[in-house]
DNA sequence: GTTGCCTTTCCTGTTT
DNA sequence: AAAACAGGAAAGGCAA
């Protein structure tokens, strides 16, 4: 496998994503909807801490919960760790919410290892999509790519059962029906401080306002995702307008490159209080 | 095949 | 002067 294509960008980010992103091997290619290729490491039980810390964001996002209502720090651990947990210790360490997390966990084991025998070669990406928590499993390398995927998608209240686990193959997949979001996109690329290379800063993160140092970067890296070679900042720029809107974010004027987000915007907030 | 959503692309004009 | 910002208009891609 090869870096597909040398831009300064991405010798940047292959250098400056985060010294724990040792994955020379897996450069930044992705193509569109299908970069959710990365099974192999779809069983929480091999999650970094990063990847608990995600997961835990999405089942709050789908699940419309306020990330701040718990306290995540209760969940700094990897997936070995959280694996081990009892329903017990789910409740103590989020209360109500527990239950939730400790039911997509659940589900995820199961189906994780079921993954692993349909992927035993090489896994196509239809094959991935059949992983009920597709984007879960990239390497931290790529955040950019998938912070948001579609956590298992569910119109009910409680995402995870075990019906939808074993249909997975079909069901799962489709609610976010086209993956990330740019605001979620961006959103994402904030809230990894520490695989963020000076891409967005936040310049009030209890009011959500950010600002983009790196503006064409980010745009490079959302064609990327998208499949998009050409795309630019004032392509991507007309998109963040069209959330205004929309409430996803708001206005902030005379101040260039800068924004924030909005009512409907979630999962950007603070965890801890 | 149609529809709706979410962009993407292009463009003209304005502001910083 | 260059880079951003503002939006209108239309087209594209995708899933339901």
């Amino acid at each position: 496998m090869s870096v597909t294509s040398s831009t300064n960008l991405e010798s940047q980010l292959t250098t400056t994503w985060g010294p724990n992103n040792s994955y020379p091997d897996v450069p930044l290619v992705m193509s569109g909807y299908t970069s959710r290729l990365w099974t192999r490491e779809s069983q929480p039980q091999f999650w970094s801490k990063y990847q608990v810390w995600e997961w835990l964001q999405q089942v709050m996002d789908m699940n419309q919960i306020d990330a701040s209502n718990i306290p995540l720090q209760n969940f700094d651990m990897d997936g070995h760790q959280l694996c081990s947990l009892s329903y017990q210790d789910f409740i103590r360490a989020a209360g109500s919410v527990g239950p939730i997390l400790f039911h997509s966990i659940t589900d995820l084991k199961w189906s994780g290892q079921y993954h692993v025998d349909l992927g035993q070669q090489e896994l196509k990406p239809e094959l991935d999509f059949s992983c009920p928590f597709p984007d879960v499993s990239y390497p931290p390398g790529e955040i950019y790519d998938s912070l948001t995927h579609p956590l298992a998608p569910v119109a009910s209240p409680t995402p995870s059962s075990p019906d939808i686990k074993r249909s997975f193959s079909h069901q799962v997949k489709k609610h976010n029906p086209r993956g990330t979001h740019l605001w979620e996109f961006i959103r994402d690329i904030l809230l990894n401080p520490e695989r963020n290379p000076g891409l967005i800063k936040w310049e009030d993160r209890t009011e959500g306002v950010f600002r983009f140092l790196k503006s064409e970067a980010v745009a490079q890296l959302w064609g990327k995702k998208k499949n998009n070679s050409s795309m630019t900042y004032e392509k991507l720029s007309r998109a963040m307008r069209y959330y205004y809107k929309r409430e996803i974010l708001e206005r902030v004027d005379g101040r260039r490159l800068v924004y924030k987000f909005g009512r409907n915007a979630r999962g950007w907030r603070e965890s801890d209080k």
